[in-house]
DNA sequence: TCTATTTCGGACAAAAATATCCTAATTAAA
DNA sequence: TTTAATTAGGATATTTTTGTCCGAAATAGA
């Protein structure tokens, strides 16, 4: 469904988002270890989530990522699967028809809507507050 | 959502049932034209779907790609999607744990079922023989 | 039987995604 | 001011997916 890059962004903004709760910064190595990803490959994932503002991120000792609590309610998983895989998975026609809409549908673009726009409001409607707690309080977990 | 493999597998198999209901056999050429797709890759996946029964091939002059009206009632989405693509759409956990399941949720698991449920039933649903139809009829397209 | 046409299947190639390595820049603290 | 720790970012490597090439096998029809 999405990419390995888009699933390591999830979960790394999700343990920063559960750190930041009780205002604990984290480090690159931190974060991968505790989402079993490939150490480089995040840190290039967490740059680019840093760059378009979804984590902070600071350098020097005691530096590493972090979320406010604003931005926790605020930004959603949309947000941060838009900013990594782009919109194809959201616009993009099933069949990968270059031009397919209501007036020039693939087979399967009525079924697709549906699908799409259960994912999308899905996605739109989880914000990375709400899967932190579950986080937090153990509900759910990031490895295994 | 889907890979291109498994893209062009459904558009090849809905044009080979589509000229099937005239009772017209089509080539390797003909399909790779028709659904816009590179050809000798087509051809890879022409011959994984006839493996595995999804449609019939004939080699030799005359010969080609058909499909008999049984199965364009009984084959849906569903059996093309996992002959190609697997099982991962359908029951890998959206965030890539190894095991993810209602005892060991990863954060998104409870809003993943239902989203994977809806498509499950949606790809169960849709038959060859609906698709190929529409097509006939002009209604949908497999180009553009 | 011969020929032309078609699918089959293995080997190879190119492109994209995933992953690694190394140096630079920043910065907190000694 | 120096040092050590940390992120930033470019270059490179590996793996997977996508795509190509070519000869073999089958087969309809002359």
């Amino acid at each position: 469904m999405f990419s390995k890059a888009c699933e390591y962004g999830i979960k790394a903004t999700l343990f920063i988002a559960q750190k930041s709760l009780h205002q604990q910064r984290v480090s690159l190595k931190e974060i991968a270890s505790e989402i079993d990803s490939p150490i480089a490959f995040t840190a290039k994932i967490l740059q680019s989530l840093a760059r378009s503002g979804m984590v902070d991120s600071h350098k020097g000792p005691t530096g590493g990522f972090e979320m406010d609590r604003t931005k926790m309610d605020t930004i959603t998983l949309y947000e941060i699967v838009h900013a990594i895989d782009g919109d194809q998975i959201f616009h993009g026609c099933g069949l990968g028809l270059k031009q397919c809409d209501a007036n020039h549908p693939c087979p399967v673009h009525e079924k697709f809507v549906v699908i799409r726009e259960n994912l999308t409001q899905m996605l739109q409607n989880t914000t990375v507050y709400e899967l932190a707690s579950g986080l937090d309080i153990g509900l759910t977990l990031l490895k295994r």
